[in-house]
DNA sequence: CGCCACTTTGACTGGGATCAATCGCTGTGG
DNA sequence: CCACAGCGATTGATCCCAGTCAAAGTGGCG
């Protein structure tokens, strides 16, 4: 048995009782790799499964039948995918590997069982659920209320932030596998209009990149520009459960 | 006993037992006034409760340091509210009364302990949390990839839908008890530029506004231009644990 | 070495913002 | 019963951020 991302994620939020870390490991079992571009599932799906991802990126996307592409959200190790479709059976955006990644999939129905027999785990999805509302929340403040240079700028600090919460260290140098117009279409601008803009921004020497790497040179001038709220802070669990055993 | 609004919405969702249909009335009592107007909560408070709303229309919105606003969702009968700030402590979004409003509020180691009794309604709510996630999806997808007057659009249609969902009926028009500043806010436009596209939107004989008053004229054409998706199906239920008693 | 995907750059256009008045309704107090 | 205040709606003039169209540059890879 390998390690478990999804264990690895949550036992940050909460200390697992043994019998909890089982549940979830059980829940990340027969990884499958998949190279960069792959879909695994395409908007409109009947989806019955779920995913954690163990290595690698992904991006859910949405697109207009005018053709233009939203995208939703990237996926990053120990992230649990696929819950937005739990709802009703159609997946509501695709999911597109961004990079090589290996995935765990597992039924529904595990989820449920898993409620079952741990509602403190319950009550941790439940949290993790509304954290992510708050995480579209903030983008959607982003596209509604501010112009391109804070929206990328707000992007990138965000994306940071959530591979600084999965390392663990705080490194201004960040991976971001992604081209100019996956940028745009993530922040709602063009991608001739992004390049124009990092170049400003690389002039105003807040950024660099070059290729997938990107540097957070002036990261205070970046929180100023986009008034980025990192809302990584601890889990509030006083309201949970009781853990089972 | 007054009739549990949070009972009549979720019941629509799934047959619920007695006890379950007790444990979901018992969040919602003792409910209190707010006249239109009024701060539930701002943003950044220390909430330790949510809150069920009974009657009236609610708006949580976020301000940018510069002032400008931005709307991020719309809370009607039967929704709760304060669930965002359940994972950190401080509540990321400020909550108004948009009308005069009834609303219950409770502890939340009351939905630990119904998470703990009822495994069901943990994976109901886990459902509802998901719904308002596609929710801020499509708001997302609206603001970053279409024009103003899709947005507009887009925001009347998905009102109009969940009303329908709330009150059972289809009737095209619908009262949204919003100013143009708000409508504006809620898309990512100026109140000036959403007075001409309504104009516009009339002149194309799409709807009509008086006031709190939204007629949906061509409801067809509003769908076609906005590239709405009703979401509202039936919930999947298929995966949750059995109930208990 | 040549294709292909991505980036860079320029010229022009347009949707929506901004600034600034004016209008109209409604509630309130003299 | 009227005057006035205040909020929201309407409208015009002007500006600018970002989109569109088009072409050339760069670098990795088969």
């Amino acid at each position: 048995m390998f390690d478990s991302c999804f264990v690895a994620r949550l036992k940050r939020y909460l200390d697992l009782t043994p019998s909890e870390r089982e549940a979830i490991a059980g829940l990340e079992r027969d990884p499958k790799i998949y190279p960069a571009g792959t879909v695994l599932w395409t908007e409109g799906d009947d989806v019955t499964e779920l995913m954690i991802v163990h290595q690698g990126w992904a991006l859910s996307e949405t697109r207009l039948t005018s053709g233009r592409r939203q995208i939703l959200r990237f996926h990053f190790s120990g992230d649990m995918i696929g819950a937005s479709g739990i709802a009703f059976r159609d997946a509501p955006s695709s999911i597109v590997a961004a990079t090589d990644m290996t995935v765990c999939r597992f039924p529904r129905q595990a989820l449920g069982e898993t409620f079952a027999a741990h509602p403190r785990l319950a009550a941790l999805f439940f949290s993790i659920s509304q954290m992510e509302s708050i995480d579209l929340s903030d983008r959607l403040r982003s596209l509604g209320r501010s112009d391109g240079k804070a929206r990328l700028a707000n992007l990138f600090l965000s994306i940071s932030a959530r591979m600084r919460a999965v390392t663990g260290e705080h490194n201004p140098v960040v991976r971001i596998p992604l081209t100019q117009t996956d940028l745009g279409d993530a922040v709602g601008l063009t991608q001739v209009h992004v390049n124009r803009l990092i170049r400003q921004m690389t002039e105003e020497k807040l950024i660099t990149r070059n290729r997938a790497t990107v540097t957070l040179v002036d990261e205070a001038g970046l929180v100023d520009l986009a008034r980025f709220i990192d809302r990584f802070g601890t889990l509030d669990s006083s309201w949970f459960p009781p853990a089972n055993t």
